[in-house]
RNA sequence: GUCCCGUUCGUCUAUCGGUUAGGACGCCAGGUUUUCAACCUGGAAAGAGGGGUUCGAUUCCCCUACGGGAUGCCA
């Protein structure tokens, strides 16, 4: 109980971080951080045809993105191949594993055979207890001997009990024939030797524990706390599959959506904490936990998703929302805020921030202050102009009528406003004087100019910041 | 085939035997409104089906249905 806490994310590289990977690896992240503990990183990369080191890059660039920094080095699993033989080996020694001369076909028939007559599959391998004196020269994998009596229970934090027949687990395969590790073998040796205390991963596992529990008990060492998380299916109800859309996180990354709001969807998708629905991360370190984890797959929905991001992106301090508006626009491959214009874009961020659910619909907001000058009227601005109310010139008082444009007059208008508080024309008060000041000016605001003084209003505000 | 897991509004969920079954997203209506958005108010919307146990079941047990997973010399 007192011993610290040590999570893992051990995701194969498989060409992006999968956004249920990414939700794996929150949670390990989240319980590692909520109880002081540790939080490794340990790449899958023993299927070599399918391991690229492009493809572990695009998973620890994932992983920098939503912030989930990991302790210690990244383990390559490929690398301690010897040691999982090691452990093989031994067990082979102690009498726990057995060399099996089955050949693939064989097992296959096996398989095909008991399929059609409705029978077992599992394969029960005759070189179980056969002695060395009956072993050909041939070829061999090493299979542990599993129990057969008896049942196992996998005590889960997340499932609870889930008890296992021992006679539905057969002699898995340790070491294949040309003698490199089988993944089954490979993650415990790695989490024990990494000192995992808490296995938390998707639930498509679960019935691997048991199997897994197996090398566990034959080595003599400590289970970890189990924690089977349920899978992230798409809309449909269905497996997340690319018909669903962006699988990767790094698409997420380049639709605009904020680290933050992506965490904070993420965990709070499966995972609850009374009717709390947007926290920040101190939040979700502070209440998370195993028990608040529900045990059914969740649907992913982007309505959500935007909403919070909306909301994370409304209360983020401006340097720092600038910043990662920086990296978006590096991620997505576009053109950076020009130097010029990186001034007026902080100042305008408290005005268009609250009203932005992604990164591009912020920018498009900001649109008046990005631009390069002079602004040029265009199709839409002319648009603007047909359609814009004309009640709006009654309502902005007399002396908006009267006002002559220039800067003093702006001050007036602008203190006359910040006076009415109380009034949406208050609210404006601000965004007016950043643009008189050559900065900051909302969508709404550009409108209302282009209302009120045509493209003169622009000139003369524009020759104002001059 | 065998084994394991799951099932509350459309979606994410709260509830840990007794509630008018709560919240959030989305949706609809109204308000505010120069557009969009934001915001405010209100509304529709759920315990898969069937048996038990119990004074009382969404909650505990069983069956069925549906969904998912495992059953590899893939990870």
């Amino acid at each position: 109980m007192s011993q610290p806490v040590v999570t893992r994310f051990a995701p194969s590289p498989t060409g992006y971080l999968h956004i249920g990977g990414a939700r794996t690896a929150l949670f390990n992240w989240l319980y590692a951080r909520a109880k002081g503990g540790t939080f490794l990183l340990r790449i899958e990369d023993t299927d070599r045809a399918r391991s690229t080191p492009e493809a572990t890059q695009a998973i620890l660039d994932g992983l920098a993105w939503l912030g989930l920094d990991h302790d210690g080095d990244v383990i390559s699993q490929f690398d301690r191949a010897d040691r999982h033989a090691e452990v093989a080996h031994h067990l082979l020694a102690q009498g726990k594993a057995y060399k099996c001369f089955a050949t693939q076909d064989d097992i296959a028939a096996f398989r095909e055979a008991a399929r059609t007559e409705g029978k077992s599959t599992l394969y029960r391998s005759p070189w179980r207890d056969a002695g060395p004196e009956a072993h050909p020269d041939a070829p061999y994998v090493i299979r542990i001997k599993a129990p057969r009596n008896g049942e196992t229970v996998i005590r889960d934090q997340v499932q609870g009990d889930v008890t296992i027949r021992n006679d539905q687990l057969d002699d898995m395969v340790l070491l294949r024939a040309d003698g490199t590790p089988v993944y089954m073998l490979a993650v415990v040796v790695d989490d024990h030797d990494m000192g995992v205390t808490h296995v938390i991963r998707g639930d498509d596992h679960l019935n691997n524990a048991a199997r897994q529990m197996m090398i566990y008990d034959a080595m003599g060492w400590d289970v970890p706390v189990w924690a089977h998380i349920p899978l992230i299916h798409g809309p449909d109800g269905k497996k997340l599959s690319k018909r669903h859309g962006a699988l990767g996180a790094e698409e997420y990354q380049k639709m605009g959506y904020p680290a933050a709001g992506m965490r904070n969807y993420l965990a709070r998708l499966g995972w609850s904490h009374g009717d709390d629905e947007f926290f920040t991360d101190a939040q979700a370190r502070e209440w998370f936990d195993l028990d608040g984890i529900g045990k059914s797959p969740a649907r992913f929905d982007l309505k959500k998703l935007e909403h919070l991001s909306g909301l994370h992106i409304a209360q983020m301090e401006d340097a720092a929302l600038q910043r990662e508006i920086d990296s978006f626009l590096a991620a997505a491959g576009n053109d950076p805020i020009k130097q010029s214009r990186r001034e007026g874009l902080l100042a305008a961020l408290p005005y268009v921030k609250e009203r932005a659910k992604t990164f591009p619909e912020l920018l498009e907001k900001a649109h008046f202050i990005l631009t390069e000058r002079p602004i040029l009227p265009d199709e839409k601005a002319a648009k603007a102009l047909d359609t814009v109310s004309r009640g709006i010139l009654k309502q902005l008082t007399p002396q908006l009528q009267t006002v002559t444009w220039d800067r003093d007059s702006l001050e007036a208008v602008l203190n006359d406003f910040a006076a009415s508080q109380d009034t949406k024309f208050g609210k404006l008060a601000g965004p007016l004087r950043a643009a008189l000041a050559g900065r900051a000016v909302t969508p709404s605001v550009f409108d209302m100019m282009l209302v009120l003084g045509r493209q003169e209003t622009l000139a003369r505000l524009e020759d104002a910041a001059a």
